[in-house]
DNA sequence: ATGAAAGCGCTAACAG
DNA sequence: CTGTTAGCGCTTTCAT
């Protein structure tokens, strides 16, 4: 069993024989200003230390309207990509000397609505939000109440909510126009969550490019629904079985990518001999892939920083305007799975 | 600019004309038994929709000593190994009703205090704590003070709290013998944080295979002192310069393996041809590199499961002593990264 | 140089 | 069926 009575101001304050405020004073560096005596000092902070005392932060919160605390909700923290983007969201947040809540939506937008309603009923100053990315109404409201937001990825241009992201369109243009320059013109398209931004912003990549290269693009090659691995093996599987014309491969997402090299492998298809593959967003281990896979970069550290920017650019200036959104470059990264065709 | 004024219960009692009580009452659904009458209730419950009433979990948890809250830091979010562990944590926690805060230690034992620290004065009722793993001091005092803690990855097992985590000395130990089995000698075993748990187990693993052959180590060959990429692609790179007759390496994480990979491609040298490598945690790509790496499995979402368990019995039963300590069985996973010597 | 007292928003005796 | 009241632990006027 453990002594679970943790000490408080007034416990503090009855054994130094001094009143709440003065401790508090003392415990929250403003001796100084308020010129309280050296002794009363010492003794206080003597007591608070042998005592173990932790000044309670929801009593302080509740005070003060400050929590100093952001939620983050992602869709799913396992997936590399959000990783990467919550670590730096981590680090700038506490620099700034606040805490994360976190919530995993599971890519579930209800699961994503109650952990908003929670987060504000925590009273987080600020909210990062990687949204499922389907639907936009439960958001509205943020534009006029709540605390501040920031979208990440799944966003919603239209929304009149800042934003970060990756420039989704010439990501997928490049690699699509790569792809055609080297003589593919059967290229499917391993699309991830329909109808989601960053999806439909690749796809449109996707066909831009086919018609600059005024090549009508064959709507039965664009499949899937779902950024997991398994969607892009499913995908990979069923496309062998009825467009065994296609000579390439577009992935749209990291994990898409390594379910289709799944689906390759146990197919016994070698990349790029027997068919091309691109990846949307790069891995530390992609290089290093049976063949090293080509793929659009996302700059995932820079989003998680820009994120923060923002952010706390709203917590600490409210008055100030909400700045728009901000789309980051990505860059194809050409390794050796897309082949030249005759 | 945003209207701040958050809708409090008083508000909502003063515009339906019945107590702060009542309110409360009906709107944590104690309305039947207290029988409320049916009118007072539709009554109150279209006031606080109309107001988007959003109860404060503040003064709720002040006032109830309960947050609902688990506090869970992690060395590095964005290693897949503490991502996926994360992740489990995360649904479970949910499903329990409880939020989680989030912290990154970075890998720094100071962080890793502070943390703490802010968590206790957060009272979250449980910690998840993947220690840096180098000196356990600071958490002496969760034996008898300050809410449940369970230990994970980077345990301490003499600390007499609770933890979860892989049969590092087992999995090593068999990745070590099936090296040797296979007629290789001279391994270099690239480690990680030294005087870290899973560290040192897997070092022992790695004698205790050479013992049960009777083989003398060379601890020349036992080098690196960090489970990051970095480490694993420069300890590599000395190695290739001073120790040349090693023919396999001992890879003691996910990172070290892919920075040895990275090491090895630059020096052209071939797996298994040139050198052989068994990674410690496998993961999803692991099976899709160059040559697929034979690696020990962890079961990274089953210690989530468990650390989740051990968490809520402990805050669910306080009075139940908390058990011991879990280690979950490894596997080694044979690919094609070893070669047979004749 | 220090304190008394009010109040943040909520819940739970206790009282009808 | 409903309300009064006290209080969780802290900060901050306003006094002195």
């Amino acid at each position: 069993m453990k002594s679970n009575s943790q000490a408080t101001l007034k416990r503090i304050a009855d054994l130094a024989e001094v009143s709440m405020t003065t401790v508090s004073r003392v415990l929250s560096g403003q001796a100084t200003r308020y010129r309280i005596s050296k002794e009363t000092q010492t003794a206080v902070q003597k007591l608070a230390r042998d005592f173990n005392f932790v000044p309670n932060r929801l009593a302080r919160s509740l005070r003060l309207k400050k929590t100093q605390t952001v939620g983050l909700i992602i869709p799913d923290i396992s997936n590399p990509f959000f990783a990467a983007i919550a670590r730096q969201i981590a680090l700038g947040t506490r620099k700034q000397g606040y805490s994360i809540i976190l919530a995993d939506s599971q890519e579930n937008v209800d699961l994503e609505i109650r952990s908003l309603e929670l987060l504000r009923a925590q009273h987080v100053e600020g909210i990062v939000l990687c949204p499922v990315g389907l639907s936009p109404e439960h958001l509205e409201d943020f534009k006029t109440a709540g605390p501040p937001i920031v979208l990440v990825d799944r966003i919603f241009p239209n929304l009149d909510l800042p934003y970060v992201g990756s420039d989704n369109l010439a990501g997928a243009r490049i690699a699509t126009d790569f792809l055609l320059q080297n003589g593919h013109k059967r290229i499917a398209c391993l699309q991830g969550l329909r109808n989601t931004f960053p999806n439909e912003l690749r796809v449109r990549g996707y066909r831009e490019a086919f018609a600059n290269h005024h090549i009508p693009v064959d709507e039965n090659l664009i499949v899937g629904d779902s950024f997991g691995e398994q969607s892009g093996y499913i995908e990979t599987k069923l496309l062998l079985r009825s467009q065994k014309d296609a000579t390439a491969i577009l992935a749209l997402s990291n994990q898409i990518a390594l379910g289709a090299i799944r689906a390759l492998a146990e197919e016994n298809l070698r990349i790029p001999d027997d068919i091309s593959i691109i990846g949307f967003d790069d891995q530390p281990y992609s290089a290093y892939l049976a063949t090293p896979l080509t793929a659009v970069a996302q700059q995932a550290a820079e989003i998680g920083e820009v994120v923060v920017k923002l952010l706390f650019d709203q917590i600490n200036f409210p008055s100030k305007p909400a700045r728009g959104g901000i789309l980051l470059p990505t860059t194809l990264i050409v390794r050796k799975s897309v082949k030249k065709l005759a």
